[in-house]
DNA sequence: GGCTATTTGTTCGTATGTATA
DNA sequence: TTATACATACGAACAAATAGC
């Protein structure tokens, strides 16, 4: 019987690794809702949870945790926790109309409160001559180009 | 003469306020760049000044910044400072194929690596049945609607 | 309703390291 | 080299939101 090589994943933090802790810790946490450990829906470990388990400040595992949020992956409710963000159940999808032009762009904080988004979560803007531009929220649209 | 009524914007930090201090700062620094006050290319006065302007922390300081940098205003440099952003010199226009579906997320820190992305730029994700995703940095590109 | 424990939010302070001019 | 500016990371305290009883 030949010896077996496995590749093991590091799980913990290197305080002298150049890549600092609370990258290294969103990391960790982002493989774990890569590889489906942590599934949509489920609630991140609490920060105090994390504090002990990798033996960081606060500091540390609240930008880890920002870093999520702003990618979009996790959405923190105060008091609560923070949570795995999954698709969208429902998208409306929008037909463009020809010669319409898309950008994106991240909200400022007025109009993440006027769409309902949550942080990470970019606008399309739809634009054509002659018309005023639309916007919608990226996590529950999805742009269609005509046939 | 009768006499005028002006509206002045109180440029001053409410400690309080229901609004947190940083946020209260983002809200300044935001106004100045949509003013022209702060046009493109200039640098945000740096930590040091807001820190003495404002009589706030570093972190309130810090964390306004940070806000503006997710939202894809500014773009700070370790050691300079940080540069209110303005649109892409060139931005490429890329003309959808029929039926193509769009849509638009945050990059990961890999993937903003990969398409050199700053912090607060989207990626458009565009598919075509049949075929692979094409990923686009959304501060470099226009997406078009066939006609 | 009220109380308590948990969890996140805000803000200060301090220290050290790294990058730039 | 020195000064300035941003980056990381610890600690501490109190506020606010939430959940369970």
């Amino acid at each position: 019987m030949t010896p077996t090589v496995r590749t093991v994943k590091i799980v913990t933090i290197d305080p002298d690794s150049y890549e600092p802790a609370y990258v290294q810790l969103a990391g960790l946490i982002r493989a774990a809702i890569d590889s489906g450990e942590l599934a949509a829906g489920q609630p991140v470990p609490s920060e105090k949870t994390l504090i002990q388990q990798h033996g960081v400040a606060r500091e540390t595992v609240r930008r880890a945790i920002a870093i999520l949020r702003t990618e979009g992956r996790v959405q923190t409710l105060a008091g609560r926790g923070s949570y795995v963000r999954g698709s969208a159940d429902e998208a409306e999808i929008v037909t463009l109309e020809p010669g319409a032009r898309i950008s994106s762009r991240m909200p400022s904080p007025a109009e993440r409160r006027e769409f309902g988004v949550s942080e990470g979560v970019p606008l399309f803007v739809v634009e054509r001559d002659g018309h005023d531009a639309r916007i919608y929220p990226a996590d529950r649209t999805i742009l269609e180009a005509p046939n």
